[in-house]
DNA sequence: CTAACATACAACCAAATGGTTGTAGAAGAT
DNA sequence: ATCTTCTACAACCATTTGGTTGTATGTTAG
């Protein structure tokens, strides 16, 4: 990949994987470790640790330290922030988004060196 | 990955790629083909096309020749879809789901083995 | 103190990902 | 017919990913 460190990038990535959108859905209350977290998948207790880990990075779940063990919960702003993403793509059949409005959205777009030389037939 | 058929993986996986996602975003006046597309971005042709493979594979766009040209363009419908997955994790804290619905609306959750043997204290 | 539990993290491995180049076939333009 | 354009796809390569095991460290229970 030629950039990778944007949020946005990390958001869905962590979404992709059905383990970490399952962990995501069972951490809803915090009540969860990452112990007991483990205990409900077919994986290693390192799995599931990096699974967190990569939902952590992502912004979609917090830990906090309870004693020896480490609560795990989802973050509402973050689920919220990855639906705004789409609402924003949604829109733009909708039609009601002006060009300004468009740009400061999501100033990505990799490198888009809008269309170089067209020497062709143009369309 | 254990399962990773499931259309969700492939959905926020295909969004987990900034290209990808700008992609999207240009494709939906349906107007750009494959090569056009690929002159807008630092890479070959051939990246670009396998970007779009995923993205079709995903159901987010689809493809339609004209004459020589594949004109791609994005599907309204699959980035619904995917905002509604998470409008459902968004709606688990505003605590209206009862635990039907809860199931009902993705039978995902990986060989969830239902907490084993917990000889453990019990918390 | 010692034992058991929860976590952290390194090292390793197979498979998937994102990129490349090269070859080949279809469709238009000349 | 020939040339150019657009697409499709295979082969290859470096890096990342998702999993493993092993070791170390901190924390609670006896």
């Amino acid at each position: 990949m030629v950039v990778e460190d944007e949020p946005a990038d990390r958001l869905f990535h962590a979404l992709a994987d059905a383990t970490r959108r399952d962990i995501l859905r069972r951490s809803v209350d915090g009540e969860l470790s990452v112990s007991r977290l483990a205990e409900l998948y077919p994986m290693s207790f390192a799995a599931v640790q990096k699974h967190v880990a990569v939902l952590e990075r992502a912004g979609l779940v917090s830990k906090t330290r309870q004693g020896r063990e480490q609560l795990v919960r989802t973050r509402p702003d973050a689920v919220r922030r990855a639906r705004q993403a789409l609402d924003h793509l949604e829109s733009l059949w909708h039609g009601r988004v002006d060009r300004m409005a468009d740009l400061l959205a999501e100033p990505e777009g990799p490198r888009t060196r809008e269309a170089p030389e067209r020497k062709g037939t143009d369309r």
